[in-house]
RNA sequence: GCCGUCUUAGCUCAGUGGUAGAGCACUCGCUUCACACGCGAUAGGCCACAAGUUCGAAUCUUGUAGACGGCACCA
C-alpha cells in the first residue's frame, strides 16, 4: 500500500467523525463489559450565543483526550454535551434583532411573543457551537445532549427553587444590589467587574447647618446621589463635629431637612470626616440607614435617569447629566468647596461594560451560609481537588469563607421564570405550578413573578439535572427516553473530572458542588482541571475589540484539527500561553512525520503477520520471547513500554503536556530517527518478523497518540495490516474496527530492558561521534572511511552485533573493533563513555582543525571534571551526601579522567 | 489594602534539591531509495536581583525590582 507523500488533514477529517457517531462509539452503551468501571465528564455548557473560541478548543481537547484515553482502556465512558440558555446574551440578541428588523421594542410585542422569538432564535442559531464541536472531533454522546431549558431540566430548576424556598434558603428582600441600567436587570456580585479610572473626581460639597451659619463639607464621587441623601454621618468621637451631632442639615437643591448622626463606621481620618448618607444608593449607607432608621429615598429609574424624587429640576436627566448639573448648582450657590482629581475604580457590567449603579431593590436571594459550610467542609478535604492545586485550592476555599448571599432574580424574559405568584395584596405563593400556587392561595387570582432566574442557577444543577434528576419522583421510569436504566444518575454521578476556565470557578464550579451535595447528596466531581488562558500574540486576552483573536476554525483549516489539538494539549496545565503559529507548525510537521513513518512501514509491510489477539497485542507478550530480536528491537520495545507507562501516569495526573512531550520524542527521536534508520535494511528486504514488529510498534504509538490526534491516527490505523476489531479492548469486541476502541497500551514493566537501553546508548554515542568527525572535518558523504574502535570485550560485542547499522548510519565502509587502537598519525579521534574511536584520514585531515576539535572536547569534559573534583574533595559533601550519590559521581569522575587523558594523548600524537 | 502567580537560550515555553531542556530562529553540511512539514552536525543560558537554609539552591525561605491575576474597599 502506498500513501500520499504528505499528510492532508482535510481528507482524514472528512468521514471519520460521522462514522464514529453513527456507529455509536461515543455513547457508553458501546461498552459491552458488564463489569466496566464508569468514567464521566459533563461539558461546561457553552452559551447558545457562543462561537467556538480557543478557550473552548483547549478545554474540549483536554476533555476529549481524557475521554478517549479512558474509553480505550475499557471504561464505560460518557462525555455529556449540552448548551446553556445564556439569559442576558440571548435576550440581547433578540432585542437587537427586533430593533433591526421591525424597529420594535420588547414591550411592543409582549412577553409571550418575545419568548417565542427567543426560542426561534435559539433553534436557528443556537447550535453553531455544537456543530463546531463535531469538527473538533469531540467524542461526546450526542444522544444525551442537554439544554438548560429542556423540560426536565426546567422541572429540576422549579423543584430546587421550591425546596430551597420551603427550607428558608431562598428569600425575597429589599437590598442594595448591582443594577445594570443598560440591561435593566440586577446582577450578582460575580457579574460585576471593575474598571480603573484615573481621571475620576472627588467633589466636596458644603451642606448648610440649620439655624447656624456653619456648613459641613462632605466628599463624593457621585454628586447626583446627594439628591437622595437622608443624613450626614460623623464619627461619634470626632471633636470637630461633637456639637453638630443631632443638628439638622438643610439639604441644598431640595426642600428636605436631614439629621446629622454619629456612627462608628465613619473614619474621622478620611476626607472631611463627614459622610453624606444615601441609603438607597450605597451598600454602606444602607447599613447605616438601617441602624439609624433613616428613610430610603430612591432617586433613579431603572435606566439610571433621575426620577420624580430627585426633584423637578432633575427628573428625567441621565445620571451623568444630573451629576454635572448638581455641581453647577452648588457652584452657583457658593456651596462647592472644591473638586479634586481622584483615581477611582468603577463597577462595570461584565457583559456590556456599562457602569453599574448600586440601588435599593426588591430581589430574590439564596442564603449562602449553610451551603457555604457544606462546601467548605468538602473543600477542607480537598474536594474537589484542583489541578493545578496552586493557587486554585486556596483561592476557592478563601472565597467560600467570605461568601455572601447570591442574587438570583433577573429582570429578563428569557430564562426560567421564577415560580412565585402574588395575590392582589402582594402575598407571595411559591409553588411548582400555577395550580399549586392557586391552591395555596385559596383560589385567589394570582400573577406570576415576572423575573427569571440567574442563568447560573440552572447551570448550578448541571452535574445532576443532565443525568435525569428532575426533582420529581421517581427518577427511574422517567419519560425522557435518553435517560437509561439503571439511571444515569446512579451510574455517572459523581463525575470524574471537570475541565474549565478559572473565570467560572466561583460562578459555576462552587455552585455545582453545593447544589449537587444538597440535592443528590453526592460530590459533583472529584477533580477540577483549571485551564489557563490562551492569550493573543500581544500577550493580552483575546477579544474582539483588541482584534487579537485567533479563530480555532481557521487554525483547523490551516494546520489541521489534530495539530491544533495536540498543540493545545502541549500547554502546561493551567498556564497561560501567548498564541504563536510556530507552535502549531511544530505539530503540523509532527503529524506529517507520523504520516510518513507510517507510509514507510506500509510500503514494506505487505508481508507482515497480523497479530492474533488483543491481549497479546497491547501487552506485546508475543515479542518477549522473540529469538530474532536485535538490540535495537529490545531497545525500542523498552522505550515504547516506558513511554506508555509514563504517558498513562502523566494523564492520570492531568499532565497533558508531559504526555505530549513523551509521545513527540518517542515517536520522532526514538522511533523515526533511530529505530527506523537502524532497521531500514531489514524492513526493505522483506523480513517478515521485522515488518510485523515495526507495525506493532507503530500500532502502539498510534493508539497512544489517538486521544490527542484522533483523525490522523484513525486514518492510518485502519490502513495497518490486520487492524480490525479483534484488536479492540475486550469491552468493544463486537464493534466495527476503529482505533478509538483499540486497547490503550499501559506499558508492561516486563518489557523494560535497561541492558538494551544502555547498549543502544553505546551504539548511538558511537555513531554520533563518527558523524561529528565527518561534519567537523568537512568530509563528503561520498567518502567512505574505516572506523577503528577500541573497547572492552562486552562493548565490542555490542558493536559487532550492530556492525551493519553502524556502517550505514555513520556512512563508514569498515569497522575495525579491537582492544587497543593502532592507527596512523593522520587520524581523527574521539571518545565515548565506553569506547575510543579513530578514523584514519590520510590526506584528508587538517591537523589544526583536528587539534581544535579535540581541545574543544577536552574543554567540555574538563569543565565537568573540575566541578566534580571540587565536589568530591569536599569532605562535607562526601560525609553528608547519600553514599549512592557519592558513588555515582566517583564513577563519573573516573570516566571523565580516562576520557580527558585519552584525548590529551590524541593531541600529542598529532605533533 | 489583602491573597496569589510569573520572571529559564534571540523568540515561544517545559523542567527539577545533585552535571540546564524542547520547538522555532541562527551557523555549517546533505537531491542519504518515508518525510525539505525532511536528514546530519554545531553554536547559544552565572535559570530577574540580593541575602539565608543546605554537603549541595535555578529548584526551598525571606526581601527587592518588574509583569500579571483574584478579592475587598473606594466619603
Amino acid at each position: 500500500m502506498e500513501l500520499a507523500k504528505a499528510y492532508d488533514p482535510k481528507a482524514a477529517e472528512e468521514d471519520h467523525y460521522k462514522r464514529w457517531e453513527e456507529n455509536g462509539f461515543f455513547a457508553p452503551e458501546i461498552n459491552q463489559d458488564p463489569k466496566a468501571v464508569k468514567f464521566s465528564i459533563v461539558i461546561p455548557p457553552p452559551n447558545v450565543t457562543g462561537r467556538l473560541h480557543m478557550g473552548h478548543a483547549l478545554q474540549h481537547t483536554l476533555m476529549d483526550a481524557l475521554t478517549r484515553w479512558k474509553r480505550m482502556q475499557g471504561f464505560r465512558t460518557l462525555w455529556l454535551p449540552g448548551t446553556d440558555h445564556a439569559g442576558i446574551s440571548v435576550q440581547r440578541k433578540v432585542v437587537e434583532q427586533l430593533k433591526k428588523d421591525e424597529h420594535k421594542k420588547p414591550a411592543d410585542i409582549g412577553r409571550e411573543e418575545f419568548v417565542r422569538r427567543a426560542w426561534a432564535w435559539k433553534e436557528q442559531y443556537g447550535n453553531t457551537i455544537t456543530e463546531q464541536m463535531r469538527r473538533e472531533g469531540a467524542s461526546v454522546d450526542w444522544s444525551r445532549h442537554r439544554f438548560t431549558m429542556d423540560p426536565d431540566l426546567s422541572r429540576a430548576v422549579r423543584n430546587v427553587f421550591c425546596t430551597l424556598y420551603d427550607e428558608g434558603w431562598i428569600y425575597r428582600g429589599l437590598r442594595i444590589v448591582n443594577w445594570c441600567p443598560k440591561d435593566r436587570t440586577v446582577l450578582s456580585d460575580l457579574e460585576v467587574k471593575e474598571e480603573t479610572k484615573k481621571d475620576g473626581k472627588l467633589t466636596y460639597l458644603k451642606y448648610p447647618v440649620k439655624d447656624s451659619d456653619r456648613t459641613v463639607t462632605v466628599a463624593t464621587t457621585r454628586p447626583e446621589t446627594m439628591l437622595g441623601d437622608t443624613a450626614v454621618a460623623v464619627n461619634p468621637s470626632d471633636a470637630r463635629y461633637q456639637d453638630l451631632i443631632g443638628k439638622t442639615i438643610l439639604l441644598p437643591l431640595t426642600d428636605r431637612e436631614i439629621p446629622i448622626i454619629a456612627d462608628e463606621y465613619v473614619d474621622a481620618e478620611f476626607g472631611t470626616g463627614a459622610v453624606k448618607i444615601t441609603p438607597a444608593h450605597d451598600p454602606n449607607d444602607y447599613q447605616i440607614g438601617q441602624r439609624h432608621d433613616l428613610p430610603q429615598l430612591l432617586i433613579m429609574n431603572d435606566d439610571a435617569t433621575m426620577n420624580a424624587a430627585a426633584g423637578p429640576d432633575f427628573e428625567g436627566l441621565d445620571r451623568f447629566v444630573a451629576r454635572a448639573k448638581v455641581v453647577e448648582r452648588f457652584t452657583e450657590l457658593g456651596l462647592l468647596e472644591k473638586v479634586d482629581d481622584y483615581g477611582i475604580t468603577l463597577p462595570i457590567c461584565e457583559r456590556c461594560k456599562t457602569i453599574v449603579e448600586p440601588i435599593l431593590s426588591d430581589q430574590w436571594f439564596v442564603k449562602m451560609d449553610e451551603m457555604r459550610d457544606m462546601a467548605l467542609e468538602l473543600a477542607r478535604e480537598k474536594v474537589p481537588h484542583f489541578s493545578p492545586e496552586v493557587p486554585h485550592q486556596k483561592v476557592y476555599t478563601t472565597w467560600l469563607d467570605n461568601l455572601k448571599d447570591w442574587t438570583i432574580s433577573r429582570q429578563l424574559w428569557w430564562g426560567h421564570q421564577i415560580p412565585a405568584w402574588y395575590d392582589a395584596d402582594g402575598n407571595v405563593f411559591v409553588a411548582r405550578t400555577e395550580e399549586e400556587a392557586r391552591e395555596k392561595a385559596g383560589g385567589r387570582e394570582l400573577t406570576q413573578d415576572s423575573d427569571v432566574l440567574d442563568t447560573w442557577f440552572s447551570s448550578g444543577l448541571w452535574a445532576f439535572s443532565t443525568f435525569g434528576w428532575s426533582g420529581d419522583t421517581p427518577v427511574r421510569g422517567d419519560a425522557d427516553k435518553s435517560v437509561r436504566a439503571p439511571s444515569d444518575l446512579d451510574t455517572f454521578l459523581p463525575t470524574d473530572v471537570l475541565v474549565t476556565g478559572r473565570d467560572i470557578i466561583f460562578l459555576w464550579v462552587s455552585r455545582m458542588m453545593m447544589l449537587t451535595k444538597k440535592f443528590v447528596n453526592k460530590v459533583a466531581f472529584d477533580d477540577v482541571v483549571v485551564t489557563g488562558t490562551v492569550l493573543g500574540k500581544d500577550g493580552k486576552p483575546m477579544s474582539k475589540t483588541r482584534g487579537n483573536g485567533v479563530d480555532p476554525l481557521e487554525m483547523f483549516d490551516k494546520f489541521g484539527v489534530d495539530a491544533t489539538r495536540i498543540y493545545l494539549a502541549s500547554i502546561a496545565t493551567g498556564a497561560d500561553i501567548k498564541w504563536n503559529d510556530i507552535g502549531l507548525e511544530t505539530y503540523r510537521n509532527f503529524a506529517n512525520k507520523i504520516w510518513n513513518a507510517t507510509r514507510f512501514c506500509l510500503m514494506n509491510a505487505d508481508n507482515s503477520d497480523v497479530y492474533a489477539s488483543s491481549d497479546e497485542v497491547a501487552g506485546g507478550s508475543q515479542f518477549i520471547a522473540d529469538a530474532e530480536q536485535t538490540i535495537a528491537d529490545r531497545w525500542i520495545i523498552s522505550r515504547l513500554s516506558k513511554t506508555a507507562f509514563a504517558v498513562n501516569k502523566a494523564l492520570d495526573t492531568y499532565q497533558f503536556h508531559e504526555a505530549v512531550s513523551l509521545l513527540y520524542h518517542f515517536f520522532w527521536d526514538d522511533f523515526c530517527d533511530w529505530y527506523i534508520e537502524l532497521k531500514k535494511d531489514q524492513i526493505t528486504s522483506g523480513d517478515v518478523a521485522a515488518n510485523t514488529r515495526i507495525v506493532w510498534i507503530l500500532d502502539m504509538a498510534l493508539r497512544m497518540l489517538h486521544p490527542f490526534m484522533p483523525y490522523l491516527t484513525e486514518e492510518l490505523w485502519l490502513k495497518l495490516p490486520g487492524s480490525s476489531s479483534h484488536l479492540h479492548n475486550v469491552a468493544y469486541s463486537e464493534a466495527p474496527a476503529t482505533i478509538m476502541l483499540a486497547d490503550f497500551p499501559l506499558g508492561d514493566a516486563k518489557l523494560f530492558d535497561d541492558a538494551a537501553e544502555s547498549e543502544m546508548a553505546s551504539v548511538i554515542d558511537l555513531i554520533k561521534k563518527v558523524r561529528n568527525i565527518r561534519a567537523e572535518m568537512n568530509i563528503s558523504t561520498a567518502i567512505k572511511f574505516t572506523v577503528h574502535i577500541a573497547a572492552a570485550a562486552d562493548v565490542q560485542e555490542v558493536f559487532r552485533a550492530n556492525e551493519a547499522q553502524i556502517l550505514k548510519l555513520a556512512k563508514a565502509e569498515r569497522l575495525v573493533i579491537t582492544d587497543a587502537l593502532d592507527v596512523p598519525r593522520a587520524s581523527a579521534k574521539a571518545v565515548t563513555n565506553d569506547a575510543e574511536i579513530a578514523v584514519p584520514l590520510e590526506g584528508l585531515i587538517d591537523f589544526d582543525v583536528e587539534r581544535t576539535r579535540l581541545c574543544n572536547q577536552i574543554a567540555k569534559l574538563t569543565d565537568e571534571k573540575t566541578r566534580l573534583d571540587g565536589q568530591l574533595s569536599n569532605s562535607n559533601f562526601v560525609d553528608k551526601a547519600p553514599a549512592e550519590k557519592v558513588q555515582e559521581l566517583r564513577g563519573r569522575q573516573e570516566e571523565l579522567a580516562d576520557q580527558v587523558e585519552t584525548l590529551q594523548k590524541n593531541i600529542e600524537s598529532l605533533n
